[in-house]
DNA sequence: AGCACGCCGACT
DNA sequence: GTCGGCGTGCTC
């Protein structure tokens, strides 16, 4: 007589637990850690994952339907790194299996035909480094022999020269028989930086990213697997990927905002290929002009080295900036949108045949439409915000749920005819630059103007082969790009973002308006910024201009010292949303109750804050009302043990699903 | 998450 | 009398 065979399975649901299944007898073969199966489930049918073959098991379990993969798609180092990741972000194992391996069952890989690639003119390579990036590629290299986990910051100004350090570091690798990752935030925004990796490794690299079809997914999947790639570039989910050998990783411009998945299972990527660095005890090197807090936080902390590229390559200039007081009367006034030193700078880089780029963080034609008699605001049908005005197509739309409504005559509430146009966007700017410059060609880089297929490719290589001389957009123009014949930045307005509230916004502000100065003058001729504003003596104003990094996160760090908000506490923000406000509400605070229950438990966690429930900033979106509870700790393992202990102890937390887990939320609104 | 079971309102 | 609303509970 045959015992039974048993085996633990992973399922993709919201539940914090496995479930046990018998192997049929008339499956043979021996079933590894790690292997995909088909399950009965209630009365359905799933895909999960081997995590545990035990000698015993639950007594009802029911058999397998069958086996997926004739071999295991996770080798069971993978299974352990993930199931770390699982814990750290209190998430159940099938979901971030099924996150992390994203494949169909049967994936016949079609040949795929490589696509066209639109023209980008890349800069050669330098021959020679300059001492710092000689420097900084020395100390990185300690950690190659042997291989061993050590986390770097890279400090590094525009244009100082960290691609070529990040390719210099992976010829080393390559000879070393070992495969590199390199993230980035969007492959599409920054074509440029694929190009010149591509160049460099024509034969070895892969590319990888969310527009690829499922089976150009699974092809690239397997080429890392069987190390015919070993250099890979890719979006967030490439932390995830079966790379064999490893050594090294790479998260270039490491405080985008774009690493941090927003839905299902919410991750940071950065955060992720720190864990996997550990896991596979390789270096790993994080580069931005403007670190995340939390990262440099690392470095002070000797958790991580702090390396850094103080100069641009070739001696070249970092861009003067100059800022410019807006009068609080100019937002009325079309003509006074950009003002006089903004307008002359314009006029002069075109006539010297030179590019500009121009950045409105806002969309739309209008931020909102305003009745003159009765004061009444066209909000949205099913959100708390105002719509946004697109006088092009006559539309008024929703930034959150993209309902949309035509522009009335008349307003809704007094039938007046005297509605008004409240704030500019792009679309604004971008007629009256027309009018202002009407032999000048314009482009606007946003979310509109980039819906089509193709269109932002497009865009940005109309502007590297300089078909566009100016061109006007949100924060995608001040992404990695590398155009050596732009010379003049302008930002409208600095304020926008500036008055959040969100503890994260000054920091955002410093960043992007850095990002967006240092597109200015990475050619032979100098480069100049212009950012116009209505609070001219902001402080973090006065630190962009001085390109001085250190001494804004310094004070950035002391405010958030004082307040309680991270690097020095980690956040977990518990969300819950319903249709009917009272039900929402209901639901969170119970489970709030819960959280204050287990926090009590242990005199280890009375340090831990738990703030809530309250109302989210953004109460009402999509016609759900939004409820958050926060809890702030002092670390990540009190934190963890106050959540895992919950979580797994509690059978009450089985209604768990209805709440969402944010761990190290970004976006608190 | 899904899907069933279960108990109250307006319909052929 | 039924059809169907979504509250509650469970899934190897």
């Amino acid at each position: 007589m045959m015992e039974d065979r048993w085996v633990d399975v992973a399922l993709p649901l919201p539940l914090y637990q496995t479930f046990h299944y018998k192997i049929p007898t008339e499956i043979q073969h021996p079933i590894s850690l790690g292997s995909r199966v088909w399950v009965p489930f209630q009365r359905r049918k799933l895909m999960g994952y081997v995590i545990d073959i035990p000698k015993e098991g639950y007594p009802q379990a029911k058999e397998i339907f069958s086996v997926v993969d004739p071999k295991p798609v996770l080798s069971d180092q993978a299974l352990l790194f993930l199931k770390r990741v699982a814990t750290y972000y209190a998430s159940p194992l099938g979901e971030v299996l099924k996150a992390a391996f994203p494949f169909a069952p049967t994936s016949p890989a079609k040949k795929s035909t490589p696509k066209e690639i639109p023209h980008f003119s890349t800069p050669d390579r330098p021959k020679m480094l300059t001492t710092d990036q000689k420097k900084v590629l020395h100390q990185v290299k300690t950690s190659f022999s042997p291989f061993r986990f050590a986390p770097y910051l890279l400090q590094g100004v525009t244009g100082s020269g960290k691609t070529e350090v990040y390719l210099r570091l992976i010829d080393e690798v390559l000879t070393l028989k070992r495969q590199a990752m390199v993230l980035v935030p969007e492959i599409s925004l920054t074509p440029q930086a694929v190009h010149i990796f591509k160049k460099a490794f024509p034969q070895r690299i892969a590319v990888y990213h969310s527009r690829l079809t499922p089976a150009e997914r699974h092809e690239t999947w397997k080429a890392i697997q069987e190390q015919e790639a070993s250099v890979v570039i890719g979006t967030r989910s490439v932390v995830f990927a079966p790379f064999p050998a490893l050594g090294l990783i790479v998260v270039d411009e490491e405080h985008d905002s774009s690493f941090k998945q927003e839905e299902k299972f919410r991750y940071h990527a950065r955060d992720v290929a720190l864990i996997r660095a550990k896991h596979e005890n390789i270096p790993i090197l994080l580069g931005s002009a403007t670190p995340a807090i939390e990262s440099l936080y690392q470095t002070i902390r000797k958790k991580s080295t702090l390396l850094r590229l103080p100069q641009r390559v070739e001696k070249r200039p970092l861009p003067e900036i100059e800022i410019v007081r807006l009068q609080k009367k100019d937002a009325h006034f079309e003509n006074t949108l950009i003002s006089q030193p903004l307008k002359d700078a314009l006029r002069e880089t075109l006539f010297e045949k030179q590019q500009t780029i121009l950045l409105l963080n806002r969309r739309g034609y209008a931020a909102f439409l305003l009745c003159h008699c009765c004061g009444h605001v066209l909000k949205c049908k099913y959100c708390d915000v105002s719509l946004t005005v697109y006088l092009k197509t006559q539309n008024l739309i929703c930034h959150y749920c993209a309902y949309t409504l035509s522009i009335p005559k008349q307003c809704m509430v007094c039938s007046q005819e005297e509605l008004g146009l409240i704030g500019f966007g792009t679309e604004k700017i971008e007629t009256y630059l027309n009018e202002l410059f009407p032999h000048a060609r314009i482009a606007r880089l946003d979310k509109v103007s980039t819906a089509k297929k193709n269109a932002l490719q497009k865009i940005l290589s109309d502007f590297s082969n300089g078909n566009i001389d100016i061109l006007i957009g949100t924060q995608m123009v001040a992404k990695g790009h590398d155009f050596p014949n732009v010379t003049l930045v302008g930002v409208i307005l600095a304020d926008i973002a500036l008055n959040l509230p969100d503890f994260r916004a000054p920091e955002r502000t410093f960043q992007l308006l850095t990002q967006v100065a240092g597109r200015a003058g990475r050619g032979e001729k100098k480069g100049r910024v212009i950012i116009q504003t209505f609070q001219p003596h902001h402080p973090h104003l006065n630190q962009v201009r001085a390109h001085n990094y250190f001494s804004f996160a310094e004070e950035e760090l002391k405010w958030r010292h004082a307040l309680h908000y991270p690097p020095f506490r980690r956040l977990i923000n518990f969300k819950c949303q319903h249709p009917d406000m009272n039900i929402a509400l209901q639901k969170l605070r119970s489970f709030t109750e819960k959280l204050e229950i287990w926090r009590k438990s242990d005199p280890l966690f009375s340090i831990i804050e738990i703030l809530g429930p309250s109302p989210a900033p953004l109460f009402k979106l999509k016609n759900k009302y939004r409820f958050h509870t926060l809890i702030k700790a002092p670390s990540v393992s009190s934190q963890q043990a106050l959540l895992t202990e919950a979580l797994r102890c509690d059978h009450s937390f089985r209604e768990m699903p209805r709440i969402q887990i944010d761990v190290d939320p970004l976006n608190l609104l």
